[in-house]
DNA sequence: CATACTGTAATAAAATATGTTACAAATTTA
DNA sequence: TAAATTTGTAACATATTTTATTACAGTATG
């Protein structure tokens, strides 16, 4: 299972790209989505503390972009709802007396490091703007 | 969340890896992991249905590899344990009438596709042998 | 024939993600 | 200034997924 964080947070910045002289609600946002408005808010209150979007309470408020959006690339969207990508770890903790359970997520840790690597240099390629121009 | 599949197989192959002349035991693996035995079965058949492994029923039975582990690559154990990387998508079937929201999911699939090939590229580079000799 | 395994199904428990309700606080507009 | 609308957030409920457990039939070994 993944937690829908980036998916929604693309979405909603997309959108606000879309309208970028507008406030757009949490309501009008959710209703692009299908999903619950106070998704949205969550996932907006995260961009707010990253300072990527702003946003105005009361009648006719929302939410809108501060940054421009040639600007912004995926690698910080990535970086702000996903902390890292990865195909799992040892959950419960291995039997430290077995070579191979003592350093396996140590291992698996440089593996899926490589591996965030070649992800963002590809994300930090792709900026908001770009995404955006695909709709 | 992430399903362990990959991480508890890439363990399992390590041990037998480890010793190959002995058909070890799902009870003896799931020491070296501390999961239980019942999941340690379960992996162990997705890799006999790939013919990664072999299996022997009954007393001293167990696992043993039925390949080269300097031919198997992580690339192959990755496809056999997820399907593919990314960040997620819109869950609920987002709102067709909205530009966004209709082609929010093909974009995110093109993302994540070419994401995939960057993995797949360095996990095709490291062998079972390379990686079990790590411990 | 007793023992120790695999294979697999069924079910239970735990963890995580998503949805919902509720409401205080803020801001606009009439 | 009062009504309306919207954010912000907490608390709780539901759904989904993952992991664990139990159970037992089938199979090989000695």
């Amino acid at each position: 299972m993944i937690s829908g964080k980036f998916a929604i947070t693309i979405h909603i910045l997309t959108l606000l790209n879309k309208f970028p002289n507008d406030y757009l609600s949490s309501e009008f946002i959710a209703g692009s989505m299908n999903v619950n408005p106070v998704l949205v808010r969550k996932e907006i209150a995260n961009l707010k503390a990253h300072h990527i979007v702003e946003s105005k309470e009361g009648k006719n408020g929302g939410t809108k972009l501060a940054v421009n959006s040639s600007e912004l690339t995926l690698k910080e969207i990535f970086e702000m709802t996903f902390e890292t990508i990865g195909l799992g770890f040892a959950k419960n903790q291995p039997n430290p007396d077995c070579p191979v359970g003592k350093k396996i997520n140590q291992n698996l840790e440089a593996l899926y490091s490589e591996m965030n690597e070649k992800v963002s240099a590809q994300l930090q390629n792709i900026s908001l703007e770009d995404f955006s121009n695909q709709f």
